[in-house]
DNA sequence: ACGAGTACCAAGAACAATTCCTATTGACAG
DNA sequence: CTGTCAATAGGAATTGTTCTTGGTACTCGT
């Protein structure tokens, strides 16, 4: 079973990446960049756009959505869509699962390779075309638990 | 590993349910859980709506809302919030899972109790009060298998 | 260097799903 | 019958996201 996490993408990564598609790196997309390789969290393109905002006080939100969506479609992040809560995104794209945390609503990583190299049952393979599996894993996490205990 | 879909709740259940919860069986929330129990889909919220115009054509959208909600409480039905889609309800209760194509974006729905019962990895575990777990599997069904041949 | 073409972006309008607000209704207790 | 209170209808508001428009900057051919 995997544990750590694996590393983040670089800089020129992007650069490539941008180039294979054919469009440009341009300053708003090297930044927003930059914010969701420094952050470990799940943002929102709203957080994301805040966090910006210093850097770049006349950056538009949907320039931010445009982008992002730009990024899930070169791989670069995963779209979530989780419980109620609003689109994030995810920085990290290798095969992971999610453990949410249902007082809190933060988003904590999962690696569980066995599973995900399982065989499904055939009831389920037998359905179509499988792509991905994604498990959602609810429940209380340890800092809410303690926090409650007080 | 079981395949049969579990049976519906019936009426006088849902008369119980409001007792024991001290609110009203209203003609609304009544004509509501009859269109749920009779269909076998995930219907949105609207689509609900839509339905029941016919019968009750003073309903509001908002009352099915909070409809829908107090059920999902009682434990009637349950929410579900799979990818970009809005919010859909799901009126088999019992645990399960789902199969999602990507391109018609029907669900279906997996029971796999040996994965159910099976033990998460210790990390899993000790992240916190596992409370339940969630797999969505994405693929291409049958159905549009077939018609991208033609 | 220069003009046309293209990708890109900011800003605000538009949109869709959901929730809130408020007056009204309806059921029940006294 | 009347006061009370939960529940509802209808429309307005809010929220998250996307579209439209006009303008900017870079690129390529000349």
């Amino acid at each position: 079973m995997e544990i750590e996490k694996p590393g983040k993408q670089h800089l020129h990564q992007l650069k490539q990446l941008c180039n294979d598609a054919g469009i440009k790196l341009t300053h708003q997309r090297l930044e927003i960049f930059r914010e969701l390789m420094s952050v470990s969290d799940h943002p929102s393109a709203e957080l994301i756009h805040k966090r910006l905002h210093k850097r770049l006080p006349t950056i538009a939100i949907d320039t931010v959505y445009r982008t992002l969506t730009t990024f899930d479609e070169l791989g670069l992040v995963k779209k979530l869509h989780i419980m109620n809560e609003r689109t994030l995104f995810d920085t990290n794209v290798t095969i992971h699962h999610h453990f949410i945390c249902s007082h809190c609503k933060k988003v904590t990583d999962i690696y569980w390779s066995d599973f995900d190299n399982s065989k499904l049952p055939e009831m389920v393979e037998g359905m179509g075309k499988i792509q991905s599996r994604h498990l959602e894993i609810h429940g209380v996490c340890n800092d809410c638990l303690h926090k409650s205990e007080e």
